[in-house]
DNA sequence: TATTGTTATACTCTATAACTATA
DNA sequence: TATAGTTATAGAGTATAACAATA
């Protein structure tokens, strides 16, 4: 015997969960964008997983792959990531080989980070993983919406610190 | 003297970091989501923090106070957290004098969560406070987009656990 | 035998302050 | 005096397993 006896309540495939979408908190679009950004973010990890990365360790293999050459003081900016976080990220993808730490030329204080060959090789199956991932997670939007939705997301974002 | 010697990254009035936005991070959907639900989500924990209440427990308390009398399982499934996490959120709640676990009719072993007199008070305008952070957080968006974010996004949370 | 709520534990994440070396 | 990076530490959040009461 399962959930017989309390109808009302529980025999719903999903555990009879339905019900509490109709609340103030289930039509709450704060509540449905951090709903959204779990099953994303989640999603994201499981791609990455089989690579020994994570969003965090992936985000900042992506910045030194593309050779923009990031100050930790500028990741640490960037990804609103506490300077202690980004050492023992950097920490994290110089011992699997994959970033190194290169002092600045101006100033000696300053630590630059630059991918390994291995970083830029596994950066690119990463990359087609999560983009694989990022794809059928929203794919429930047609290609217009997805556009759109990005659009406003990157107009919220740049309330904060501004893009361009 | 400030950033006079390294110009092309740190002479911006973000610190320089406005650059690194220009990469595969900075133009990724799954990045873009995951920022603006942290500027929403601190913007709405920012609001609560003066009557006490964080968005998680501030959930529960909404629920339970639209009647529904949620079960601590239905709140663990809903809200996507561990039962051990429920327990210790209506812990919480419990101690501010906010909600009571209260015994289910039909099941001895099923606490469900009701709202003190307080606890209606208190969520009316805990509510009003997040609502008010939530139009600041979204005021970039005319009406017709926000509208159409809420319903993406709603459209992306049900895949997971559907509504309705 | 399965489920609800609970406790305990460990692990990750986050926030803070203090320290060094450079500027 | 201020900044980049580092270290240490404590707090919050998360995940897991084991347990008692009940079904």
């Amino acid at each position: 015997m399962r959930n017989t006896t309390s109808s009302t309540m529980t025999d719903r495939a999903d555990g009879g969960v339905s019900r509490l979408w109709n609340t103030v908190v289930g039509n709450d679009t704060a509540f449905l964008l951090a709903r959204a950004n779990a099953l994303s973010l989640s999603a994201a990890n499981a791609a990455l997983e089989p690579y020994g990365l994570k969003v965090r360790s992936y985000s900042v293999l992506a910045i030194a792959v593309e050779g923009v050459r990031p100050t930790q003081r500028e990741l640490s900016d960037f990804l609103r990531l506490d300077p202690s976080q980004i050492v023992s990220l950097i920490d994290e993808l110089e011992n699997a080989g994959l970033a190194t730490r290169e002092p600045a030329q101006n100033d000696r204080r300053v630590n630059v980070v630059a991918p390994t060959e291995q970083g830029r090789k596994v950066f690119r199956h990463a990359r087609e993983a999560t983009q694989r991932a990022e794809r059928e997670c929203f794919a429930a939007l047609d290609a217009r919406d997805r556009a759109r939705l990005k659009a406003m997301l990157s107009t919220l974002s740049a309330l904060d610190s501004a893009p361009g």
